[in-house]
RNA sequence: GCCCCCAUGGUGUAGCGGUGAGCACGGCGUCCUUUCACGGCGCAAGCGGGAGUUCGACUCUCCCUGGGGGUACCA
């Protein structure tokens, strides 16, 4: 089995699209296939060595590999004229000046069911001949055989009048050059796969399976497309989401096994997972649930990988000691500095927070506990709390009226890792300062 | 307009003629609790509609409705 990923070159990979690489991807190392990458964009502009490098980043980021290195269909150029020239000369094309106008008169002319045929001049761009009768089917591994008649479809234009040559042509001769066997790709070609089929039957070669998957649909219900600004791979890493997590959610967008398991490692996944049990509806991307699923991932992770990673994400090292109590808390890479940044930036400056825990009786429990915490020793988590338990009995107070202006004066805001932990990865002297800081103000 | 695809709770899905329609996210409640989370327990919430076929339809067929895609000298 051979698959081929087909991303477009526009810069970013959508979600969509990498959710294409990655049914390509399991398909072929599920079944000890290979799977090759074909950067497609008959337009030299949007094809430039920079999209092409973004797309292949992400790919990296997402840990999808392939086998061959990126066939570009652009340097392909003299291959297609070939053909092409190949399908002229044989009758199966012809070049014609029709436009779009003179599509809609024909079919005023003889119904709007009826597909355009044209006539042969010496100029103009390539049309395929199209037969009147007959029927393209395709044998798609999701849906089964989808029949188009010949009739409805227009002779379809697969070069421009300057030759350069038009996605439906190119692809069919890449993918058959190739060698491909099994095409996966997005809903969207489905109604243009007849196209393609009707250059390989011109060719005389066979085609191969297809498996259209269904679209993805943005939170609106709209269709999450590249051309929508869509959220990308690219956004995803940024936002701090692990790649085995956004494999297994991408995974699960359109496809389960007959468990309907929810979390299912990338190696799981290689050995469950089959096209044909892809879903035929299209799905919304739920950024909650991935979230969750973030969340999952990252308390399997351990606090010394999610230190690694949030070190190389930030840039930043010593982060270890705040990652252990922070990790229960975060859901994403990036949730851990708005939550324990504090830590190493000082206290995070909300008015609110501060009016409503320093106040005087705040003040007060807040003078009481710095008292307590000079003398808490060792300064570890256990002897703080009960340094603070003592402050709380002491004033008959709440837990909260006590532990809340601490937080609020270490970290400037009511949310934080808890309470005693945080004064120990601090220290005695810096929270001693902070306190004292506070008690100023 | 024409061609094609699709249809289980708010969301993702399991089901493949007989089920109390299962799981997960989210929601709500509750326990834990120093904030926020995490975790535990529980609750609400679904087969779009109509005809058939069948002893029996979420499951099969047709129609309708509703979504989506294609219909470019875009990909």
């Amino acid at each position: 089995m051979r698959v081929r990923f087909a991303p477009s070159p526009t810069g970013q990979l959508h979600i969509g699209g990498a959710r294409t690489a990655l049914y390509n991807w399991l398909a072929a190392r599920g079944q000890g296939g290979t799977m090759v990458l074909r950067i497609e964009d008959t337009d030299r502009e949007r094809s430039t060595p920079e999209n092409v490098e973004q797309i292949l980043d992400a790919l990296n980021w997402l840990e999808i590999d392939w086998d061959e290195g990126p066939i570009s269909q652009v340097a392909r150029s003299d291959r297609h004229q070939e053909v092409l020239q190949r399908l002229l000369d044989g009758g199966h094309a012809y070049r014609s000046t029709a436009t779009a106008d003179d599509v809609k008169a024909y079919k005023d002319l003889h119904g709007a069911d009826r597909g355009f045929r044209g006539e042969a001049q010496d100029e103009g761009a390539v049309r395929l001949r199209v037969p009147d009768d007959g029927q393209a089917v395709v044998h798609d591994l999701i849906r089964g055989d989808t029949t188009f008649q010949h009739v409805h479809l227009d002779d379809p234009v697969i070069a421009r009048a300057d030759g350069s040559v038009l996605y439906n042509f190119a692809v069919a001769v890449d993918d058959l050059d190739a060698g491909i066997t099994q095409v996966i790709r997005g809903e969207d070609h489905l109604s243009n796969t007849p196209k393609q089929l009707l250059v390989l039957e011109a060719l005389g070669a066979d085609a191969p399976d297809y498996a259209h998957l269904p679209l993805l649909h943005g939170p609106d219900g709209k269709k999450l497309s590249k051309r929508h600004g869509a959220a990308s791979v690219q956004e995803l890493r940024d936002a701090g989401y692990l790649p085995e997590a956004v494999r297994n959610y991408l995974a699960l967008l359109g496809w389960g096994d007959e468990d309907d398991e929810t979390l299912i490692s990338t190696d799981e996944l290689v050995k469950r997972f089959r096209i044909e049990r892809v879903s035929r509806n299209p799905a919304r991307f739920d950024e909650q649930k991935l979230r969750w699923m973030n969340g999952r991932y990252m308390r399997e992770l351990g606090t010394d990988e999610i230190t690694r990673r949030l070190e190389t994400l930030t840039g930043r090292s010593g982060l270890r000691d705040a990652v252990a109590i922070s990790e229960q808390k975060i859901q994403t890479l990036a949730d851990f500095w708005p939550l324990a940044g504090f830590i190493f930036d000082g206290p995070a400056d909300d008015p609110r927070a501060r009016e409503k825990w320093l106040s005087d009786g705040g003040r007060e429990a807040l003078a009481d506990a710095r008292q307590a915490l000079e003398s808490a020793d060792p300064f570890d988590p256990e002897h703080i709390e009960q340094a603070l338990r003592g402050v709380v009995d002491a004033r008959g107070a709440k837990p909260r009226d006590v532990f809340q202006p601490v937080r609020v004066a270490l970290a400037g805001t009511t949310v934080s890792p808890g309470i005693f932990e945080t004064l120990a990865v601090l220290g005695r002297d810096e929270s001693l300062a902070r306190i004292d800081a506070a008690l100023r103000t």
